[in-house]
DNA sequence: AAGACAATCAACCGCCAGTAT
DNA sequence: TATACTGGCGGTTGATTGTCT
């Protein structure tokens, strides 16, 4: 009992991504999410790429609300007291991070949080232990600099009381965690007011510009229509759809895509109309898509 | 100016767990 | 229950960019 491939690696491109297949994946996730599979998605999209690799183009770099680079310190001491905490569950630790990818993360540990910690581990290692600090074995300090995992958090790199924060700084775990918790509040509260700012002027934006990428599946009947002009869609007029970040599975679901006939939907205003065309640059890939029977099966 | 080296990050690989059949 | 399939994850690679000599 073999496993399968998810791909036939021959037949599928590889490598980086062109904005024509940004285009079309953004376009296609948004209207209809991953319809269900994400291996079968690249057919019937018309992308000549494995279903794995859409998955995580989309995931990591085309899903909104997506932030890259420019961590703030807040993000790099949670992210270091997670790691503390719980080793490299970047997952998780993206997930307590709003607009992260665990991609982004373990990119941004490996690049330059990995050094800190362990330059402030061996500051720990070589630092004498406190009168009180007990039995070595027990110490995490020690054991940072022995074990590998699981890791412990190395000395704050910022102050975390001067950051407003309550409570003592110590080497307990539980007043990590709670710490960790604090930031973590703090810095949602911080997001949040960022991405409100940023999606109140993209709204206005959005409603006073027209624009063919940046906007959810508002039913329009062209892609270069503005996305704030049709009220029959139950889309917001947000340039993007109000999804929870961390979930990688909402997706805009199948049932507002007008049903069966939302995959002629999707062909004649996605890929019917001319602008769309150009914008492709690709007639052949329209064609076969256009004749595919995975997009009549919408 | 050019080559060497380091840093960055998008993308791929392979494994595992959960789910459908 | 066994098998097949898919999604998700962490580790790793390789291309690109930046910096140093």
């Amino acid at each position: 009992m073999g496993r399968s491939p998810c791909c036939d690696k021959a037949s599928v491109k590889r490598g980086p991504w062109s904005e024509e297949e940004d285009a079309i994946l953004r376009s296609f996730v948004e209207r209809f999410g991953n319809a269900g599979n994400w291996i079968a998605l690249p057919h019937k999209a018309g992308l000549k790429r494995c279903g794995k690799s859409c998955r995580l183009r989309w995931l990591n770099y085309l899903r909104p609300a997506i932030r890259h680079g420019g961590f703030t310190d807040e993000e790099d001491n949670l992210i270091l007291s997670l790691f503390g905490e719980m080793g490299s569950k970047w997952s998780v630790i993206a997930s307590k991070l709003p607009g992260r990818t665990d991609n982004d993360v373990k990119n941004y540990w490996n690049t330059k949080l990995k050094k800190r910690y362990l330059a402030a581990a061996a500051t720990e290692a070589t630092t004498p232990p406190p009168p009180a600090a007990g039995d070595d074995d027990n110490n995490p300090t020690t054991q940072a600099s022995s074990q590998p995992a699981p890791p412990t958090p190395p000395a704050p790199l910022v102050n975390l009381d001067a950051a407003g924060l309550d409570g003592a700084v110590g080497d307990n775990d539980e007043l990590l965690l709670h710490k960790s918790e604090q930031l973590y509040a703090e810095l949602m509260g911080l997001i949040e007011q960022q991405q409100y700012s940023t999606i109140t002027a993209a709204a206005v934006d959005a409603a006073t510009t027209t624009t063919s990428w940046s906007s959810p599946s508002t039913g329009t009947t062209s892609p270069t229509a503005s996305s704030s002009t049709d009220g029959s869609s139950s889309s917001s007029n947000l340039p993007w759809p109000a999804v929870d970040v961390h979930d990688s599975t909402m997706m805009p679901p199948l049932s507002e895509s007008s049903g069966s006939s939302s995959g002629l939907f999707f062909g004649s205003h996605a890929f019917g109309s001319g602008s769309f065309q150009d914008l492709l640059g690709s007639a052949a890939s329209f064609d076969d898509v256009m004749l595919s029977q995975e997009m009549l099966y919408y």
